[in-house]
DNA sequence: AAAACATAAGTAAACGTTTACGTAGTTTTT
DNA sequence: AAAAACTACGTAAACGTTTACTTATGTTTT
């Protein structure tokens, strides 16, 4: 391995011409540029992405942050496929990927901007719902690139990838309706969580729409599959025929409790989930769910900011990615005497 | 925000004497030193770390790769919290973290090998069980220090941080015969993944130990969900009472499959998996399987990387991760007929 | 054929550190 | 009290690029 001025130093040529060469860039004769490639190649001459860096001032590095929740939120299955998308995305354009976990006392102080700060990071990808607005709005008055994935603030000026939650969960809700259910549960974590709310709106808007009663809500802490049972067990008591739910743990554990508690799925209780994470084809039941391609929405946001980078003056875009109802075998239509 | 440069232009004294100060090394009196560290917190004075990995050429980053294999696999929730915990050792010796995903093509021919000779990276943390020996070797003859994760050779000189997966195996067939089985298939994905074979094996040492009959090995292309349900019906012409699977997923599309066809789990067949992923849990009968403490996998492979790094020279070392059983409902007493 | 212009290459200053070496001033040794 | 040894700091050469500027060498234009 050769680099490229030691490259030149043999060809007897300038380290600018070099550079010029294996930049692609113009001000330099075919011939000799050719001459430079073949070398290049023989030497395995690359460019050292160090010292351009430092030459340029870039760092040709974005950085893909989960915010790490003690407990169970951080096994959710849900962030891997975003990362690969992202990377795949990330990488076509040259930049290089790297993550980073924080927890609640970075956010309050350093992390993030320790990475930031230390240039190591051209920009970050804010994962979840869970990073608070302060931070966020933080990153971005110090000029740092931000795009969020799986949230959205009005009020924040940043770039956004989000499903399209809310028309996804209108369209779990319209199956739901459609299979005649009107006693309808509706299961969901912390209303504050952006993609939780949007759901439910979603939900909501579904019955609305037809004039019929909004369903209930029942909050719970988290989304996790105890918490779902927990939420099954008081829902229960108002005898809903249909739980829809906004993530899939949720609805798998209600599921579970529910057979335990001695229903039948789908003959007595109906369940929808959200998500379309594996458990959900793989469940014994399998689970009538609306899918989010994670991967795409992955690959969304590295497009995003990519041209946020290209251009930080343009107006903040928030794009949302198409979901789709899949149903399976957790549903059916309502009994006569529900 | 400050350069240490300017730092130095700003207080009068040479850029050398900030280094110092910045990087805590002596040849300083205390006073001075008082003084521009009081100064650099004010200004925000980080060192720039694009110009110090010029300076020592070290680029203070490791890679992570991801080896993508299309379809089902990439899916597998494992990786993540090695990822997790990974990226918090890492960071705790001020290293970063980047992560690449690669496939089969990449192997061939550039890929990783991109990353690394663009210096982009320190070494390599590879991951699974998917990537070819031919480029473990490759990497390591060029010098870059490589650990595996979830993999081993032992033809291959490089670290390795594994589950203790033949105990672990050993341990689960031994409930299985505690509990008077016999008759016992075992579900495996390729042979040639290390996981697999050493599972095989430890399941197969334990039988062997009791004087038992070693059960037949039914393989599978991979290991995934449907694979496991393809694996049980033919599993099940030789009426097994119990089957032990190298993985979770494997063992839950077994499950599920068994339920359909008619056996009753845990009373007429028991099934045990491998890892504890967490549908293990929140499965419709929990799993009985060996709980693989994946995070602390990433943990481990953090500072094996980091102890390469310190010795280049030192033996290779394998370091091998206790693994535990976790007996839950998939699994009872033979039956008496069995 | 002179003037104006492209084109192809080189020069050298940045980018922000690290670090071996040099040099005063101060302390210790003999 | 002179020699030796520290100590605290400065100097300057790397590290490997990028890029605005300069300088030769053709190539048009008039």
């Amino acid at each position: 391995m050769v680099t490229a001025k030691a490259l030149a130093a043999e060809l007897g040529i300038s380290i600018a011409t070099v550079s010029r060469a294996l930049n692609g860039k113009p001000g330099l004769s075919p011939n000799l540029r050719k001459k430079i490639l073949a070398e290049a190649a023989i030497r395995h001459t690359v460019i050292n992405p160090v010292a351009r860096m430092l030459a340029t001032s870039k760092s040709e590095n974005v950085c893909f942050a989960v915010y790490h929740l003690a407990g169970p939120v951080s096994k959710d299955p849900f962030y891997f496929p975003i990362l690969m998308g992202l990377e795949e995305e990330i990488r076509q354009v040259g930049l290089q990927l790297s993550i980073s976990v924080i927890g609640e006392e970075d956010v309050k102080d350093a992390a993030l901007w320790r990475v930031i700060s230390e240039r190591r990071a051209d920009g970050v990808i804010l994962n979840g719902p869970f990073v608070p607005a302060s931070f966020i709005l933080k990153l971005h008055s110090i000029g740092i690139p931000v795009v969020l994935v799986d949230n959205f603030n009005e009020h924040l000026p940043v770039d956004a990838v989000v499903a399209a939650d809310r028309s996804g969960a209108t369209e779990a809700a319209r199956h739901i309706i459609s299979l005649g259910h009107k006693k309808v549960a509706i299961l969901s974590g912390p209303k504050d969580w952006y993609s939780n709310s949007e759901r439910c709106a979603g939900f909501i808007a579904a019955f609305t729409a037809k004039g019929l009663e909004a369903p209930e809500i029942f909050y719970g802490e988290d989304t996790t599959y105890e918490t779902g049972g927990k939420l099954f067990k008081k829902a229960s008591k108002k005898n809903p025929t249909a739980v829809i739910s906004v993530n899939d743990a949720l609805a798998l554990g209600a599921m579970d409790t529910a057979t335990e508690m001695g229903f039948t799925v789908p003959r007595d209780i109906s369940f929808t989930g959200f998500d379309d994470i594996d458990s959900a084809r793989t469940s014994r039941i399998p689970l009538t769910t609306v899918s989010v391609p994670r991967e795409f929405l992955g690959r969304a946001a590295g497009r995003l900011f990519w041209s946020r980078i290209d251009d930080p003056a343009a107006p903040r875009q928030r794009i949302e990615i198409e979901t789709k109802l899949v149903v399976r075998n957790s549903t059916d239509v309502v009994k006569k005497g529900g």
